[in-house]
DNA sequence: TTGTGGTGT
């Protein structure tokens, strides 16, 4: 380990970090930073027996980080070196060094705004700019000065990054210096096209049989696509024209990777390539960051990602296909380059490259920001407008998210621009969840039916436990038709966590059942931490197994802004945008037209589509808010 | 009559 080109740089690092309340560290990955660094401050004692914290924006690499380095020390993980992310916490009363999620220590900020158990906060991996770190950004800047004036432990900030929007930092951070470690990457060719092509796809096919006619086997190709049915059709365009190339060239590996295909499959794309054989990996977005893939040695980049953006004036996230940033195609790049010298074909002209934007926009500014802001208000922070965003959302994305917060009473206006959480919106903050879902527990105490919430609110809250490969389409319809419901989606979700919970989890009855297990466990976990929750805030545990009608009852009373009417011509309105919508295809209800329903989400396709419905009783939606409907009925024609 | 980039508490 001491051949990493940190360790060159080693004694600079610690005197500067002496030197200066607040750090920037630049360095590739692989470069040693986020295994070494809290390995240096521990090891020269600055952080004063206080804990430092090392954030993560994704689980698995806290915990897999954390346990080299307590291998590195020698030491079991839990005790000077531990880990902490949501369902699972190894750290103890010996912890010093914590890897953590960046969404941990904010929740965290919601018990001690200040953070004074830390002395030292590393935010790394800082330039993936997700909403937990953009938010610790202004969040752990206030506790440095607050803890200053108040006369508290020095809090010392290290903030890591790869080589993108290093002065956007700088200045940030009030020109904080910036230190540069040595990376490991190898020399990268990257060609461009030489004209703009119409049809990426197909120049990504072209690309990829090129590279393997004419370059030595046992080189792998990674090409990012968009989505799972463009790599699934470019997946099979490959296998079929391979039938009719020359039998002495090696063989194509096709593996597809997305975050959705299953875990077994998911695994094909990490094996080795065996002799004689060319791997080509399809892959999502998934691997620019999340998962690295070894032996690559050409990447081949289509520039497009999809992405979601928010529609403040329609309260819509939208899902499209997009150019990449020039950060991101860079990204893309390094991921041939990590074992020896590798080559980028980029399906784009240098031109239409400077074209793109130099930074993806951050995600805060991108999407929904209800959540953050409850938390926000949670933490503490009254005057929203004034926090220390480094890029705030824009004002009209605020603004979208204090009415619908006020519209779920969970905050009320206290000034001109400033917004207070009420009684109702503490309680919703100690969730973890979606607001609304949030919400739709706390409705449920009156009602006595709290147990059946968590349980349909933590189904709510995971990706569709269903499973429904396209080839075994109608048998896992019928199957799964005991489930369904005349009442809703929500309704036949219960009926299926109950089913589930009565095989005691077990995988074969999700396999019978086409019910994905890896999500089922998910919600398993979600409801046993929402229930110590319920329990730590002394909410009564009560349960009323029979009454679907009281249950649906609350869920209106908390999903009331996602309602839709039926209209004459067969179509919905939803309510609060007037916008007309339809059932999407998956849904139970979709063969029946009840006159009311609320909906989980819409998704924006082909059509506008509501997707997990439950029906309602229009009297419950006037019930949670006489206000609102009475103005939103009075706009109809 | 249909479709889900990736994360996280």
């Amino acid at each position: 380990k001491t051949d990493l080109p940190i360790f060159a740089v080693r004694q600079r690092l610690i005197e500067e970090f002496k030197k200066s309340e607040t750090s920037i560290v630049i360095g590739e990955t692989a470069s040693g930073k986020t295994t070494q660094i809290p390995q240096f401050l521990y090891n020269c004692g600055l952080h004063k027996n206080g804990l430092i914290a090392c954030t993560q924006p994704r689980r698995v690499a806290a915990i897999t980080i954390a346990q080299r380095v307590a291998q590195e020390m020698g030491t079991p993980v839990g005790q000077e070196v531990g880990f902490c992310v949501r369902f699972e916490d190894s750290t103890s009363s010996q912890t010093r060094i914590k890897y953590m999620t960046d969404g941990m220590l904010l929740r965290e900020s919601i018990g001690d705004r200040l953070l004074k158990k830390y002395s030292i906060i590393i935010l790394d991996e800082a330039h993936e700019r997700t909403i937990q770190t953009d938010v610790l950004f202004g969040v752990v800047k206030y506790a440095q000065v607050q803890r200053k004036a108040e006369n508290h432990r020095k809090l010392r900030l290290i903030v890591m990054s790869a080589t993108m929007d290093v002065d956007h930092f700088a200045k940030y951070f009030s020109s904080a210096p910036v230190l540069y470690v040595e990376g490991r990457l190898h020399p990268i060719k990257i060609n461009y096209t030489r004209e703009i092509q119409s049809d990426y796809i197909g120049a990504a096919l072209t690309t990829v049989f090129q590279i393997h006619q004419e370059e030595p086997a046992q080189d792998d190709i990674l090409v990012f696509l968009t989505g799972q049915e463009e790599i699934e059709t470019v997946a099979q365009t490959i296998k079929d024209l391979q039938l009719s190339l020359p039998l002495s060239l090696p063989k194509l590996i096709v593996c597809p990777l997305y975050a959705s295909l299953p875990h077994s499959l998911q695994l094909r794309a990490f094996k080795s390539t065996p002799a004689d054989c060319r791997k080509v990996v399809l892959s999502t977005n998934i691997a620019e960051t999340s998962v690295t893939i070894r032996g690559i040695k050409f990447v081949v980049d289509t520039g497009k990602v999809k992405a979601k953006s928010f529609n403040a004036s329609t309260h819509l996230d939208i899902l499209s296909v997009q150019s990449i940033s020039q950060a991101q195609a860079w990204q893309r790049a390094g991921r041939a380059g990590r074992e020896r010298h590798g080559i980028v074909y980029r399906l784009y002209t240098e031109a239409q490259y400077f074209n793109f934007s130099p930074n993806t926009v951050p995600e805060i500014q991108r999407c929904n920001v209800s959540n953050t802001i409850l938390q926000l208000l949670a933490i503490g922070i009254k005057d929203i407008h004034a926090f220390d965003f480094i890029d705030p959302p824009s004002k009209e994305s605020i603004s979208s998210a204090f009415s619908e917060l006020t519209l779920l009473g969970a905050v009320v206006q206290s000034g001109s621009k400033l917004y207070e959480l009420t009684a109702l919106g503490q309680k919703m903050s100690v969730f973890p969840l979606d607001p609304k879902l949030s919400k739709a527990i706390v409705c449920a105490i009156p009602q006595n039916c709290v147990e059946e919430m968590l349980s349909l609110v933590s189904m709510l809250s995971v990706e569709s436990v269903l499973y429904t490969p396209q080839a075994k389409k109608d048998v896992a319809l019928d199957v799964r038709r005991k489930f369904t419901s005349n009442e809703g989606d929500f309704v036949m979700l219960l009926n299926i966590y109950r089913a589930f919970k009565q095989s005691k989890g077990s995988k074969s009855w999700c396999f019978e059942n086409y019910i994905n297990h890896r999500n089922m466990n998910v919600v398993f976990e979600i409801r046993k931490q929402i229930r110590g929750l319920c329990l730590k805030a002394n909410v009564p545990l009560t349960s009323n197994q029979r009454d679907m009608k009281v249950l649906r009852r609350c869920v209106a009373h908390a999903l009331f802004t996602n309602a839709a009417e039926l209209q004459t011509d067969g179509t919905y309105r939803a309510i609060d945008s007037n916008e007309t919508v339809l059932i999407h295809p998956s849904s139970c209800l979709f063969q029946s037209k009840p006159s009311y329903v609320v909906y989980r989400e819409l998704i924006h396709t082909s059509k506008c589509y509501m997707r997990d419905l439950c029906v309602v009783d229009p009297d419950w939606l006037y019930e949670a808010a006489p206000n609102y409907f009475q103005s939103k009925l009075k706009g109809r024609r």
